[in-house]
DNA sequence: TTGTAAGCGTTATCAC
DNA sequence: GTGATAACGCTTACAA
């Protein structure tokens, strides 16, 4: 611990200028590594630099240069693992090329989205990753792109916005799927249990906070039973059940109706933790009282008895194809379409299986 | 979508100026909410800055103001759930004070720790929360202190680094007290899996990439040990042991030594599932062959069969803790003990029973 | 209350 | 190659 303690001012390239004894140019040039330098002045800037300690000040520089080398991300709820993991990625990708990371947590509320967009606008960072937490309410995000700086939606794309990136799953396609094996199975009464909020859709009318990875899974699901024939089969539908508690209390209700679902799809992990436990609470069993089928997979659905049948999503992948696509965007390249989405897998495990009473018309 | 769509360079205080006809410096005022503006100033600047579109460039401010109303968190791995809440706690603290977050994911690489450091001190920010990589190495922790930036350590504390401030919980208290209870249990070989290395510690020679709160860990478990009489029960303790197959691999050869421990203890929740996928690989079932105590606690461990025995910690208090705490710092009020320690608690479910074979003492 | 002018620490421009 | 000097967009004296 030898270093001079450095004080109150900042070490400037001014100063290790007249310590070597240079220009100030001369030593801005050979610290920051762009012009040309003789070798003997760089060594002597060099060592004026760390004899003082110097740390370049990255906010002149991106002042300058008009780039910050900085993301910003804006998620729901980085307490989810969903956006753990495709912040791992995010980061991952990032760092590899050259990139920091700004993270904010709306808690899905669009007042915090909007304020985030503000503050990282302010910030100046070079782009956006952005999960909305709203289908149609998106003037910030238009803000976004009117500033010419480029964004990227993560998971859920928006009304109203052309040629926007976004990288999501094909959420109908493999909810339809999911409801499909469980119509397979004899279930007719379906529970569908989100925090979230329904995003745009015949099914619903004020659809301002609604989300479209939401709007498209209950799409697929109603689908899947219409096509069944399976009528007024929304009932089972729930929405903007907020974690913990109101996951708990939801559950309880569905399962109190006079003709409780069958079956029960959880739109995350941290949902369906809510909904086991309290169908655990209520003395029902999975999958002989009601079949479980949850989005996302961790391992711990696979240690559960039974063990749970998931949709799995390549959630790290999303969010490396989300800062990889945000980055050639920022640097300029252009690559592939804008929309990308990535298939999205039911899992067959133990949770299905035929409904109790009725129905048992096994496929 | 009729806001004009602002290009190429981005609208300056001097542009409003000029637009409110005032000079340049009361615009600034009155957009910066300082200094004194006339109501009627205020309504012009107010006007013409909606009119251009102007945003505050943050980088300017903070270059200026010396402040940048962000704080850097170093952590390493934010796919794990400990850090996906921390980090909540940290975020929503820091936003209701009015603070940003810059998130690094270090993988527990020392380098890129170091890196990230020195990244974040070049954007300036206001104060660092860092989860060490190392116990011992830490030039870079104290080159931020003698920055003069506050540091706040999360989880685990280091060597040689006086007066920094720490949130952290009693490993070495708890750690000891699950032992004990797998010991009166009668448990004599109890193995302990961590991906991290052993810190400073007399078991070990080498001990440059340590983290207290493995060191802590590992004193409390090998002191209850050592009181019980059992000697050489350092045989069982696996570090570094990467998340994914690298568990997998130490579960699979800890098992298949000739004398397999008969507990173990898994130092967080992404290696549990790692430890207990792999158990049941092995058909190997818990309690009955092996009993389990985790780290951390979340609702899939009530889920599992059985129940898991955990040691529960205050993941979102620590992050709160530390922000709080550094906050304080920034704004120059100090408060409280540098060293703040949180207590763990062990949570008694049903995956510790006494061991199949030998001892069978039950206290 | 408002205006003028001088910084903050870089990078960019243009001579030499 | 190197050195002056002007931006970058804001805040902060200091006057008026």
């Amino acid at each position: 611990m030898n270093e001079p303690t450095a004080r109150r001012r900042d070490v400037t390239v001014a100063d290790v200028a007249r310590e070597a004894k240079v220009a100030k140019a001369t030593a801005a040039r050979s610290l920051g590594g762009y012009g040309a330098v003789s070798d003997d002045v760089r060594q002597r800037v060099q060592a004026a630099a760390e004899a003082l300690g110097y740390h370049a000040n990255g906010l002149a520089r991106s002042m300058n240069t008009g780039r910050s080398n900085t993301i910003g991300v804006i998620v729901g709820d980085i307490e989810n693992p969903y956006f753990g993991l495709a912040m791992r990625g995010i980061t991952d990708t990032a760092k590899a090329a050259g990139y920091d990371v700004i993270l904010a947590n709306t808690g899905e509320q669009l007042d915090a989205e909007i304020d985030a967009a503000r503050v990282f606008v302010e910030k100046r960072v070079d782009g956006f990753i952005v999960a909305p937490a709203s289908f149609t309410l998106t003037d910030h995000l238009s803000d976004i792109m009117h500033s010419g700086r480029p964004l990227v939606l993560l998971d859920r794309h928006v009304a109203n916005l052309d040629d926007v990136d976004v990288i999501e799953v094909d959420n109908e396609k493999v909810a339809h799927a999911a409801a499909q094996h469980l119509i397979d199975r004899g279930h007719e009464r379906i529970a569908f249990i989100t925090t979230l909020e329904l995003g745009s859709n015949p099914y619903q009318a004020g659809d301002e906070l609604g989300v479209s990875s939401v709007s498209a899974r209950v799409n697929g699901i109603l689908a899947a039973m219409n096509t069944a024939g399976v009528d007024n089969s929304e009932r089972y539908l729930r929405f903007g059940a907020n974690s913990g508690s109101g996951v708990k209390g939801v559950t309880r209700e569905l399962m109190q109706l006079e003709e409780p679902p069958t079956a029960i799809i959880a739109s995350d992990s941290l949902i369906a933790m809510g909904v086991l436990g309290e169908l655990r609470e209520l003395g029902l069993t999975v999958p002989d009282d009601v079949s479980f089928i949850m989005f996302d997979d961790f391992e711990w659905a696979t240690l559960i008895s039974p063990a749970l049948t998931v949709i799995a999503q390549p959630v790290y992948e999303v969010g490396v194809a989300a800062a990889t696509r945000l980055i050639a965007r920022i640097e300029g390249r252009v690559t592939g379409e804008p929309i990308q989405v990535f298939p999205a897998a039911l899992v067959h495990r133990k949770s299905v299986a035929p409904p109790r009473v009725v129905g048992r018309d096994d496929a």
